[in-house]
DNA sequence: TTGTAATAGTGTTCAAATGACACTAATATA
DNA sequence: TATATTAGTGTCATTTGAACACTATTACAA
């Protein structure tokens, strides 16, 4: 097995794995040996560089089947004190989790940290971070990707939160319910929701679950 | 000098120099062994990739000072037949000659393409190119982008040619008008531009040269 | 010198989209 | 049966966006 040489840096990716649990918007960090950072790794020689993030992902965190966007190359010679590293920074977008278990997977080797207030990471892992929320509120504001944030039913009401938490600011039921409707992304399932204590909400659900589109 | 081995990818840069030409958007093709493709080529070990990229355009082409913009990292396995290859795209924008020559350098190394009627180029830089486009014509709508393509005095029948060219539609004069000037992102200098044989138009320099700004 | 060709410059009006705003409905539980 | 809690619904005013045509200024040709 060869190692890297001095004559070009290694290349890795590094993930942002976001969900929405409670009411925060929390990243899903790996333990490594220099404290928490992202989940990632070198990209193999004949490996495509999404599935490289695909493969780290499910390794790190027991993660698939995720969305998952390339957000930005990192390459600032200085950014590991260590060696060269190259990283290509991708973000994914975990479903809240609907139903039973949310822990992932991966007993200590995985911790969410709220991406409000992170704790200290390795490198420049805590600029990436702040990079990808940046990317995703903006596209939030003319895409659908907020759906890859929701189980495959949700009630509005849940959707609405996620983009008040990511979005930092309070949003007026009845416009958003008129705008995210006229779009004609999503559609009722004639389900309700029971919670308890409460009126039942309208269970919807994506019409192209995987797909993420531009809107208005 | 070490060469690379199998253990890593070769990681290089690829540079898509934008300008108007004409009434046309041309990107600048660099001379290669296997035929016409981008500027670019392998990442110094520690070198910046910002860095880098404006390093080879300059060596490439004599382009610099010029707005650069990283677009994307393209990495698939077979995009080289020969190696592993993966690129940092960047994009780059050139002013208009306003006076003088605008042959950038470098004798026949490089020509001018249009970007519509494209040449067949090396490698899958032809879908860079195409990934370049899109990303530029989406940021001409959301920010000042646009500004980077002009010469430091232009006139707004000037600004308005060059978005139209690049969206591919006409734009209302007065519209256009009323929309850039309400920005105030530019101002009138009070000089004319005089060409012959018509009316002389106000000449307008933008207020933040290097910057571009996100809009409405 | 006058006419012509060419581009610069300028407002209004209508339609559509956006943003602000408050009450009734349905359930669980005390 | 009363109460607490969340779901669900429409209108109006303002802002924004889109369509639209004529006059002004110059160079050059007749």
């Amino acid at each position: 097995m060869n190692l890297p040489t001095a004559s070009l840096p290694t290349l890795t990716t590094d993930i942002v794995p976001f969900a929405i649990r409670g009411e925060r918007l929390e990243v899903l960090l790996a333990r490594q040996a220099a404290g928490w950072g992202l989940p990632g790794g070198p990209i193999g020689v004949d490996e495509d560089l999404d599935a490289a993030a695909r493969r780290q992902l499910v390794e790190q965190t027991g993660l698939s089947d995720v969305y998952l966007e390339q957000l930005y190359t990192f390459g600032r010679p200085d950014r590991d004190p260590a060696r060269r590293m190259v990283a290509v920074a991708y973000f994914a977008l975990i479903p809240i989790a609907s139903g039973s278990t949310d822990a992932p997977a991966a007993g200590d080797a995985v911790r969410w940290a709220a991406v409000n207030e992170p704790p200290p990471l390795v490198l420049d892992h805590g600029e990436i971070v702040a990079v990808a929320r940046r990317r995703l509120a903006a596209k939030l504001l003319y895409s659908t990707i907020a759906l890859q944030l929701m189980p495959e039913r949700f009630t509005l009401s849940e959707l609405q939160a996620v983009h008040e938490i990511i979005l930092g600011e309070p949003l007026d039921k009845r416009n958003f319910r008129k705008r995210v409707l006229a779009l004609d992304r999503i559609e009722a399932t004639g389900e309700l929701a029971r919670h308890g204590g409460r009126r039942p909400a309208r269970l919807y659900r994506a019409l192209r679950p995987g797909q993420v589109e531009l809107i208005k």
